[in-house]
DNA sequence: ATTATTGTATTAGTAGCTTAATACAGTAAT
DNA sequence: ATTACTGTATTAAGCTACTAATACAATAAT
């Protein structure tokens, strides 16, 4: 996954999106040391105080731990991670339909749609 | 469709997205005269500036046409507005796969959720 | 013990978004 | 002709996000 920002909104909270995606998605496993904030922020091409306000609200989340001279750590509790997943998923679910609505797309335009995009994506 | 922002956007560009979608969807009818600036920045509870800003927006893509001192209407170009509404709608179809993979759904995953979802929401 | 690395905090400067308060020119309505 | 309404432009102020440049305390590594 790819540290891309969009100029509409504020990169930080972007940041955090992305932290919690790879987080939750494995790429970054449970109780898995992380780099460290200004390392992150070289790779993400941000300035650390930038990175540092995302981790501040990943760690008020508890997806990660913070010890304060040895760096940071994703969470071990699959629980939490499997319903932070869920919950995201489930965020773009309901964000999907209610924008189509919006645009006047039935419920049965909408999943045509869907499996039309599903089936000529690559497989998996 | 409600005026509501959320804070992570800059207002304006929200306000292309909402005016776009009640275009294209035929909330306001093809020619039909728009509410002036003024009007729509009170309800909207916006800045006339900050409307001003949106339409001129809509008025570079061609979804309104423009007389400088009896107001605004919206295209009558049918093929226009079935051109734009699609590409919203596929735009959100390519973000909702991509968000999803992103977590590590597959396709048979996502397109059971919007099954599951369309079946549960009110029909239509 | 010394050095390097960790998270964290502070101060300053820049840029963009939004609001506010006007003002102007053209036209429709009266 | 006068009035009201149209889009449009300008200037100033306030706010937030972001970057930059430091600094400090605690700990791991040497």
């Amino acid at each position: 996954m790819a540290w891309n920002f969009d100029d509409n909104r504020p990169i930080y909270s972007q940041l955090v999106e992305i932290l919690e995606t790879k987080i939750v998605s494995g790429e970054y496993q449970p109780g898995a040391k992380l780099p460290s904030v200004r390392e992150l922020a070289i790779t993400a091409a941000v300035n650390p105080n930038t990175m540092q306000r995302a981790f501040s609200e990943l760690e008020r989340e508890g997806l990660v731990n913070t010890n304060r001279t040895s760096g940071r750590t994703v969470t071990e509790d699959p629980n939490m991670l499997r319903q932070v997943r869920s919950q995201l998923a489930r965020g773009h679910v309901d964000y999907f339909f209610k924008k189509m609505k919006e645009l006047g797309y039935t419920n049965q335009e909408i999943t045509s749609l869907a499996n039309e995009a599903a089936s000529k994506e690559d497989n998996q």
